[in-house]
DNA sequence: AATACAATACGCCCTTCGGCGTATTGCCGG
DNA sequence: CCGGCAATACGCCGAAGGGCGTATTGTATT
């Protein structure tokens, strides 16, 4: 069941939020203002996050700036709930790096689509490969494009002899380029360097 | 430089947005029609989409669609344009997936503002870390308990040495848990044993 | 023209890995 | 009580990896 956490200060508001997600099979978290919301967020760790932008203690902004300075926190979606008429804070919170944003008074399937949708790009993002179909982003680590290919390879679990005959390079080329690429990146062995290249490629 | 991919088929709005995201250096890839749109996504993988809602052959939406049905480019953030006026499509845009909604006349401080946000949402989304804090999962493979921990530690680069030191087990006990691991996973090498490893640990 | 660097290749030597065999201990279930 | 299995340990041997040194070629930069 997914985990909602609702940052809300007025009491009706958070209780009737919380009977809605209730009501549609989501596990509501409830907090009455940024600091409670951010102590909750980090310890249970929702799968979304709803969050009024005037609160008392901490304001929606800098609930969304420390959830997302936060490397456990940063990737939860995060949608802003605000109150018809301040000013277009619309584009603010969206431009803080929000998911979403919401207008109050929010209609039921408003919310609960806009949540749907939400969960649903998360999962998206979520499910993610190691793209190993192109060696330029390892250039990044300061390596020539022929040592990206070879750790492009390398990190698959080819060996030094398998990458040669793949390149068409004889494996003690390999190997020679392997050790300048240990240098480069500062680790020993093939494991250390494929670690960092499946880190790199796992952008995609 | 980040490739911008801007889908828009009135041809000075389209050469305007281009000319303020060259100077802003981006690199604006252009296309008149969603069909065209498409085409180009796929084949250029842009780090961003700007998409109007409204155009002959395929409107944004159906873009959209097509765009998060392909993996290669599901990820892409993607930001609708509309001019103003048209029903609230804001909601209707944003359920179906979009990252952002700008209403046109854009100001020039929202659009970049806009794609700066969106860019580092997508960046936060990409640095994503594998998870070595639990053995656990990799019991999903089969594994015992044991062979889990074996792999746990293999998969960060720790030779059997080490990582019988780690265990307080002798490092030929180590190996012949592996060779027990490669047999079970059906893999040749820690290598191969790793990459599933962190196939696994990375989904978290 | 001189210099720098990437890419290629070869050799020596030691360590680590991987496959195979063997053996002991302890626990769980029939 | 006994068979099966996980966990532990030891040894042998060939293959692969890794450190270090050397050398040639081509291209790009100065």
């Amino acid at each position: 069941m997914k985990k909602i956490l609702v940052i809300e200060d007025e009491p009706a508001m958070r209780a009737n939020l919380s009977d809605i997600l209730e009501m549609e099979n989501f596990q509501p978290l409830l907090a009455a203002n940024g600091r409670e919301g951010i102590a909750v967020a980090k310890q249970a760790l929702p799968d979304l996050i709803l969050c009024d932008v005037l609160m008392p203690e901490l304001d929606g902004r800098s609930v969304l700036a420390a959830l997302r300075a936060d490397a456990a926190t940063a990737r939860i979606p995060f949608v802003f709930l605000t109150a018809k008429g301040e000013p277009a804070d619309v584009r603010t919170g969206m431009n803080l790096g929000a998911d979403d944003y919401l207008v109050k008074p929010v209609k039921v399937d408003d919310l609960l689509d806009a949540i749907a949708a939400r969960l649903e790009r998360a999962q998206q993002q979520a499910g993610r490969k190691v793209d190993f179909s192109s060696a330029a982003p390892l250039q990044a680590l300061g390596l020539s494009s022929r040592e990206a290919e070879i750790l492009l390879w390398v990190a698959q679990g080819k060996t030094n002899f398998e990458t040669g005959a793949i390149l068409n390079i004889c494996a003690g080329t390999v190997k020679k380029h392997l050790e300048n690429i240990y240098a480069k990146l500062g680790v020993e062995g093939r494991n250390s360097a494929s670690l960092r290249a499946i880190e790199i490629l796992t952008s995609s």
